[in-house]
RNA sequence: CGCGGAGUGGAGCAGUUGGCAGCUCGUCGGGCUCAUAACCCGAAGGUCGAAGGUUCAAGUCCUUCCUCCGCAACCA
């Protein structure tokens, strides 16, 4: 029986460990361990991946300016999202790391396989090269010849690089794609579609510019380029090429799970590659939406990211689970406040899942000594109470067989109402007062600690602490949790029953709201003071120092000599208009003593130029005169970074005069 | 005409293949007291961004337009 049970794979994607993950990634981990738990629950044999890629210039890059190796520099922040999956719980069955011997010798026998096929060429790859930097720039990137970082001058270079044939598989892909089932939501599958219908090219597949990556076999100079290396993961650790056995156990996937940002690479690429490899395509791929604050998206470097580190030891990692799988529609951004989840904490979690139990429990300890009586008849509401009770699960699974995990719940949360308005229908208060009324007394009570049973199953994939603490009420923890068991209404006779502690206290809102508030902004401030204090010191010394917002936020300290060098004035914007071609960008006739210069700002989105005229402010006057997108900018006029809104640094004193 | 997303009762959102417009919260009124000031019932409240069109029938399909929001170009 075992044997033939039936085999699901799903993956996350594997994530770049540049940086602490937030709640956008747990989002989608979360997700994917719902899936996992559900089907395992349904009797699936379930592998679940996920991982980290840790190849690629900008972790060499990070590594260094932290004065630690690449690995070393990985190491420690895989370390860290290792630990929060376990404090998730999440049911992961491998974790890849795109460093392991196992991933990235398997990566080369694919390169030399797809070589050997004629997919991949050595070819010349050009692009505009800033040699300080050791960057390349698009011709749109590096404006007017110079590089976007440092302002030199850019050369074109012609670097050898190898390229995956892509183009010869795009009407394949396209055929791919036009089959409903393969990619959801329909909106990315329609954006997938013109995309390559607009024809593809080549890709690029290696690198000579840097070398923390997987080398390229026979040409070691070259290292694999991000995609070939990084989509790889999903096949390699189950043993392609060398396991075939164990590569057809799981393969192909059932589920890649990825967010709309990749989902590119997901339905396009790595068909292609898989074609190349003559290996079976992926059943699905889904394209989950961003989670937004209020003002945009979450950003590190304007630090609005929501930590779930910091909601889990506040509120438990079945909240911030239910939360994540409950408030959003799959595929589709999803807004996020405090506010919004802690509604969705006390109303679902605490009011009517958590109260239902405890007055439940409490009766059955009151009327029946705390013992499950037997039934003695069906009437009233009984049977639509159980009918619905049994018949949940289909609603469900349908859900979850679309991938709706809000509806999937909701379904629950019908019940779990249901259930509240039965204890209402029936009264039991009044039913105790009357010893003749006994037997329709047992009757209700059975029938809720029934309801109460099968809830505790259905909802054991998505929370299973909530589930495993509502049995422990209901006497039935040491019972394994079938899920075949919320088809049965006849289990819970003479069970003895435990009243506990609130599953899930209620929250005072408000009270809540203002000190998460005052947690991210003392986190704020830590961030900005850490990284003034690692400004002050040479950054090899800190070995310790990960956080990305501390080498954004902090800029290495300079002397007075450097000061010096920039010549700083009072200037009055005599008049300004919008730039024709630009949306961000205003152009300013600057006064600067007895010179007017023309200076350009990107600040239209928090001024007119009617506001801008008449201003005094401070102006980098030394500035090499740069064009932007055609009209010349010689000079920077000051702005204060108010959350994105740029304010106006406004001196008390004569333009011309110096600033220093 | 750069790419894409969104405009649905006070708020936040659902609305599969076109078939009487739903959910949660909030508001107002009522019920109950077993329970975590929780639970249950009822009511008010929407010209589904605008205008055309297809259809017996459109939030749902087509056309045009308006407004927001991402991304990209650009923020000396």
């Amino acid at each position: 029986m075992a044997e033939d049970k039936k085999t699901f794979y799903i993956t996350t994607p594997i994530y770049y460990p540049s940086a602490d993950l937030h709640i956008g990634h747990t989002y989608c981990t979360v997700m994917a361990d719902a899936i996992a738990r559900y089907k395992r629950a349904k009797g699936f044999d379930v592998r679940f991946q996920t991982g980290t890629d840790e190849h690629g210039q900008k972790i060499q890059q990070v590594a260094e300016k932290n004065g630690v190796t690449p690995i070393q520099y990985v190491d420690d922040v895989v370390g860290r999202i290792r630990k929060l999956w376990d404090t998730m719980e999440i049911s992961y069955d491998d974790f890849v790391r795109t460093t392991e011997p196992r991933h990235m010798e398997r990566v080369q026998a694919e390169f030399e396989y797809m070589e050997k096929k004629g997919d991949i060429y050595l070819g010349e790859y050009e692009g505009l090269y800033c040699t300080p930097c050791e960057s390349f720039w698009t011709e749109t990137q590096a404006v007017g010849g110079l590089c976007p970082d440092c302002g030199r001058p850019v050369e074109k270079v012609k670097e050898e690089a190898y390229f995956f044939r892509l183009s010869k598989y795009q009407d394949r892909v396209l055929e791919l794609l036009e089959d409903p089932d393969f990619l959801y939501p329909e909106a990315r599958r329609n954006e997938m579609i013109n995309f390559v219908k607009q024809g593809l090219e080549d890709l690029c597949i290696s690198r000579i510019d840097f070398d923390w990556g997987i080398p390229v076999p026979g040409n070691p100079k070259h290292v694999i380029y991000v995609w070939l290396d990084a989509l790889s993961n999903y096949a390699t650790t189950l043993g392609y090429p060398d396991k075939p056995n164990e590569l057809s156990k799981y393969w192909p996937c059932d589920i890649h799970l990825v967010g709309k940002e990749i989902v590119r690479f997901h339905s396009i690429i790595w068909p292609a590659m898989l074609m190349s490899l003559d290996m079976p395509l992926p059943k699905h791929v889904l394209g989950h939406g961003w989670i937004l604050l209020e003002g945009g998206k979450m950003s590190k470097s304007r630090g609005n990211v929501v930590d779930p580190v910091k909601l889990i030891n506040r509120y438990g990692v079945d909240a911030v689970k239910y939360f994540l799988l409950r408030e959003y529609a799959f595929g589709q951004d999803g807004l996020y406040t405090n506010e919004v989840m802690l509604n969705r904490l006390n109303y679902d979690l605490a009011n009517d899942l958590g109260n239902l139990v405890s007055r439940t429990v409490a009766m059955i300890e009151k009327y029946d000594g705390g013992v499950v009586p037997a039934p003695a008849g069906v009437e009233g509401p009984d049977a639509d109470l159980r009918e619905m009770g049994m018949s949940t699960e289909e609603r469900v699974d349908e859900y979850m067989n679309r991938f709706q995990f809000n509806n999937a719940l909701e379904e629950i949360w019908k019940f779990i109402r249901r259930t509240n308005k039965y204890i209402d229908e029936t009264s039991p208060w009044i039913l105790a007062k009357d010893p003749e009324l006994k037997g329709r007394l047992d009757t209700v009570m059975f029938n809720l600690a029934e309801s109460i049973r099968i809830i505790s199953v259905l909802i054991h994939p998505f929370i299973h602490n909530t589930s495993e603490k509502i049995r422990e009420q209901l006497g039935i923890a040491d019972q394994p949790v079938v899920w075949a068991d919320t088809k049965r209404f006849d289990m819970m006779a003479g069970v003895q029953v435990h009243k506990g502690e609130p599953i899930f206290p209620r929250l005072d809102i408000e009270k809540e709201i203002k000190e998460l508030e005052a947690i991210t902004e003392e986190q704020k401030r830590q961030a900005m003071a850490k990284a003034a204090h690692d400004a002050g010191k040479p950054v090899a010394a800190d070995k310790s120092n990960n956080e990305p917002e501390a080498s954004e936020a902090g800029k290495p300290a300079i002397t007075i000599d450097d000061f010096d060098k920039i010549d700083l004035r009072v200037g009055k914007i005599l008049s300004c208009k919008k730039h024709p071609n630009a949306d961000k960008l205003l152009i300013s006739q600057v006064q600067i003593g007895g010179e007017v210069r023309q200076i350009i700002s990107g600040v239209a989105a928090s001024h007119t130029p009617e506001e801008m005229e008449g201003q005094s402010v401070v102006v980098v006057a030394n500035l090499k005169p740069r064009k932007l997108r055609g009209e010349t900018s010689h000079g920077m006029i000051l702005f204060a970074d108010n959350e994105g809104r740029h304010e106006f640094v406004t001196p008390h004193a004569p333009d011309g005069n110096v600033v220093k």
